[in-house]
DNA sequence: TCCATGACAAGAG
DNA sequence: GCTCTTGCCATGG
């Protein structure tokens, strides 16, 4: 078991529950004008690689209520799936939320950064 | 079943 | 600061 915040709590089972579903339970948990990176959600699972966290978030379906789009790379930047399509949508999303971008497209974390209390 | 691919990260050179 | 390499694992052909 491991505390996420004062209020929340998940199990650690490896093989009961879909790792994906502990993967969008740290997402949902992410405030409004907040982001955190792939690697620092995979830290939260310690059985749990960035890699996944990628794959989870490119698993995700466009109606989940999981805001996917405060999960960026660690440089800061947005990785995006698709050249075409929705390419600001989440940059977009950010902003609506209070996220400031820098003139690089990056943001910076020692601002908008997801503070975790462990 | 094997192989290639992918919204990544961290370390080495 | 940048490029290359390795770890890690679900998914699809």
């Amino acid at each position: 078991m491991k505390k996420i915040s004062d209020t929340f709590f998940i199990t650690e089972t490896k093989n009961e529950n879909p790792i994906y579903q502990q993967i969008y339970d740290i997402v949902r948990l992410i405030p409004e004008g907040k982001v955190a990176n792939y690697g620092q959600i995979a830290a939260m699972l310690a059985h749990c690689t960035p890699r996944m966290v990628g794959y989870a978030m490119a698993a995700l379906p466009s109606g989940s209520d999981v805001p996917w789009h405060r999960v960026i790379n660690s440089q800061g930047k947005i990785s995006q799936r698709a050249g075409g399509d929705g390419e600001n949508i989440q940059r977009l999303l950010l902003e609506t939320e209070g996220v400031e971008f820098d003139s690089n497209g990056s943001v910076d974390f020692s601002k908008v950064g997801w503070k975790v209390l462990k």
